[in-house]
DNA sequence: TTGTACGCGTTATCAC
DNA sequence: GTGATAACGCGTACAA
C-alpha cells in the first residue's frame, strides 16, 4: 500500500509530528531536518491522505459545482460546462478537487443538502443563477456553507456575473465607430435580463453619441434562428428602416441575417449586424457575424477565486461583474 | 455541528457498534433496537462522515472522470460532456460522488496519477480513449486503479463503446429501403475511426442487398461544414452519380446538403442524405436532416455501470458495444 | 527544535 | 444480540 507519514517519519529518522510540521512548513523546523524528511516523502513518494487529513482538519479540499445534468443538458446547455472548466482550473491551482453535483436533485429533495453538509463532502459550493437558487440559496445560508452564486441574484452572498450592460455599450459603439446611423435593438424576448441588459447597453451607447435609437426595441419569442425571418419582415415595416441592428442573441442574429440577404441586402455594407457570443453560430454564418465575446472560462476561474477569498476570510461577501470581454470583428459589420 | 454516531448511540441507549451495526443492516441486531437507532438518527439527521468512513474502509465512495478541460472544451466537444452527466446519474443512483479530473493535466505530469492514488481521492476512474488514453491506462494498470475507458482501445480492460458500424448499417438500410440506389459514403477524413466504422456498415449494408457502392469513399480533410461545398463537386464528376449519400460527419452533411440545393437539387427526392448525431446541426438544416442519433448520456451510465461491476469483482472485464441507437427520419431522406 | 499522546468519526474484531 | 476496543492516518497541544 502506500506510504504514510509514519514511514516518512522512519525512513528520515524523525517523529511524524516533525513530518506533519515540515508539511505545513513551520518556520520552527531547521532546514536540515526539512530537507531530511522532504526527501524522505519523495522517496517513497508519500502523499497525505486526504481522508484522514479531512478527518483531522475538518475540511475536504474539495469543492462541489451545481449542474444541470439531465440528458441533453450539453447540447442545450454548453456554457455551464465552459464555465466549470474554468472553476476546475482554478481549483487545481488551489489543489482543491471539484465535485459534480446534480442542482436539480439536491433542490428536489429537501434534506439533500443536509446530507451533503452533514457528511461533509465538499467545503462549499458553486450554484448558477437558475430557477432553483433562491431555495439552495437559502438552504446553504442557513447551514453555513460557503457558497458563490454564477449570475447576478438578489442577497447577501457573492455572486459574479458579465457585465451585459458593458457588452451592450461594446458592440453598439462599434457599430456608431464603423459609420452606422440608424441603429435597432433586438432581444431575445421580453422578459429576458440579458437581453434587457443588453439593451440598456445599447442605449447608453447611443446615448453619449447624442443619438436615438432607429425605433423601440423588437422582441422575439424564444430567440431562435427561425424567428429571424419574422423579425426581419417587421423591421420593414418601420417608419424609419435601420442601417445596422444590435441583435442580443446568436441565432437570432444569424436568422435575421439570412432573412436580409434573402432580400438581397448586403450584409455589413447597407446593414450591419453585431451580435454576442461565439456560440454556437458566430463564426459559421454567412458572412460571418461580429460578436462580443464572453470568457465564460474566466468566469468559472473568477467564480472560483471569490469561492477561496471567501472560504479564507468568512465575512467576505463581493458581488462583481466581468468586464473581460472582446469585441471580434467580421465581416456583417465591418464596411 | 453535525451529529456523529456518539449522539445517535447515546440517543438511542446504545454503543456505538451496534450504530453501525445497523448501517450496515446486520442480521444478529434485533428489529426493535434497529428501529430504535433509525429513529435516533432520523432526529438527529445523522449522516456518516465520508472521511471517518473513508478511513476505516479504505475507500472513497467517488469516482473520478477523466475529461478535456481546456478553454472551450465544451463547445468544441460537448460530447464528453454529454457522456458525463451519464456517468453522474449512475453514480448518484450508487450513492457515488463524481469527481472532475483533467485529462492533461494528469497525462502531462507523470507523477500526478501516483498522487491520485496515493492521497485517495477516488475508487477509480472513466476515461476517454483519446492520445492521452493509452499513456494513463499504463499507469492506471500498474497501480491497480480500477478504470474503465470509452471509446475501443486495445488491451486486456474493460470499454465501452458507440457500435458505428451498426449506426452505418441502420443509416444505410434506411436510404435503400426509401428505394435510393446509387449510395456513396463520405467521411469525416481519412485516418478518423469512427468514419470507418460508418463506412464498414454503410458496405455490409449494401452487401446484404447484393449491392454495391456508386463510387469508392470520399473523405474531407476535418469534417467542417465549408468542405461540404468541394465535396458536392467532385462528387458531379463522378461517372455514376449518387441519388444518396451516407455523410459520416453531421456539419460535413449539412454543407454537401446546401450545396446541392444551391444547384437546384431537391434533397429528400433526387438526392436522400443521411448522417450520424443530433448535434449541432440535424434539426436546423434546411430541410432537416436525417440521422442515426447515438445516446451518449446512455453510455455515459453503461460505463458507470460497468465501472460499478468491476469494482465490485475485480476480475471482471468487459468489452461491450452501446446498441441502443435510433433512427431520427427527416425530410433529407424520405422521398 | 523535537517527540508523545490524544482526538477526529467510523469500521471491524473480539469478548460477553 | 450487544458492547468494548483497536485500528485507520493525520493534526496538534503539550511536554521535554
Amino acid at each position: 500500500m502506500a506510504a504514510t507519514i509514519h514511514d516518512v517519519a522512519r525512513l528520515a529518522g524523525v517523529a511524524i509530528s516533525t513530518v506533519s510540521k515540515v508539511m505545513s512548513d513551520s518556520p520552527r523546523i531547521s532546514a536540515l531536518t526539512k530537507n531530511r524528511v522532504r526527501e524522505a516523502m519523495q522517496q517513497l513518494n508519500y502523499h497525505p491522505s486526504r481522508h484522514a487529513r479531512g478527518l483531522a482538519r475538518n475540511c475536504t479540499e474539495t469543492l462541489g459545482v451545481l449542474m444541470p445534468l439531465r440528458r441533453n443538458s450539453a447540447f442545450q446547455n454548453p456554457y455551464v460546462f465552459e464555465i466549470l472548466c474554468g472553476i476546475e482550473r482554478h481549483c487545481a491551482s488551489q489543489h482543491y478537487s471539484v465535485m459534480l453535483l446534480d442542482a436539480e436533485a439536491l433542490a428536489s429533495k429537501p434534506k439533500a443538502v443536509q446530507q451533503l453538509v452533514a457528511e461533509r463532502k465538499v467545503d462549499g459550493v458553486i450554484l448558477h443563477a437558475d430557477l432553483h437558487a433562491p431555495q439552495l440559496i437559502r438552504q446553504f445560508t442557513a447551514l453555513a456553507l460557503p457558497f458563490v452564486v454564477i449570475g447576478r441574484q438578489p442577497g447577501h452572498h457573492s455572486w459574479v456575473d458579465v457585465d451585459n450592460v458593458h457588452a451592450g455599450e461594446i458592440a453598439t459603439a462599434h457599430l456608431l465607430a464603423q459609420g452606422y446611423q440608424h441603429l435597432q435593438f433586438i432581444g431575445n424576448h421580453l422578459h429576458d435580463t440579458i437581453s434587457a441588459d443588453r439593451l440598456q447597453g445599447f442605449l447608453r451607447a447611443l446615448e453619449s453619441q447624442h443619438l436615438q435609437p432607429c425605433a423601440p426595441p423588437l422582441y422575439a419569442q424564444a430567440g431562435h434562428y427561425a424567428e429571424g425571418l419574422g423579425l426581419w419582415a417587421r423591421l420593414q415595416q418601420l417608419p424609419m428602416r435601420p442601417d445596422a441592428i444590435v441583435v442580443a442573441g446568436n441565432p437570432l442574429a444569424a436568422g435575421v441575417m439570412a432573412a436580409a440577404q434573402a432580400d438581397g441586402i448586403r450584409i455589413g455594407y447597407e446593414l450591419g449586424i453585431v451580435s454576442f457570443d461565439e456560440y454556437p453560430y458566430a463564426e459559421q454564418t454567412q458572412p460571418p457575424l461580429s460578436v462580443v465575446d464572453i470568457d465564460l472560462f474566466a468566469l468559472g476561474e473568477q467564480a472560483a477565486r471569490e469561492w477561496f477569498l471567501q472560504w479564507n476570510k468568512p465575512t467576505h461577501c463581493s458581488q462583481s461583474l466581468l468586464l473581460d470581454q472582446r469585441l471580434l470583428v467580421r465581416a456583417s459589420s465591418s464596411r
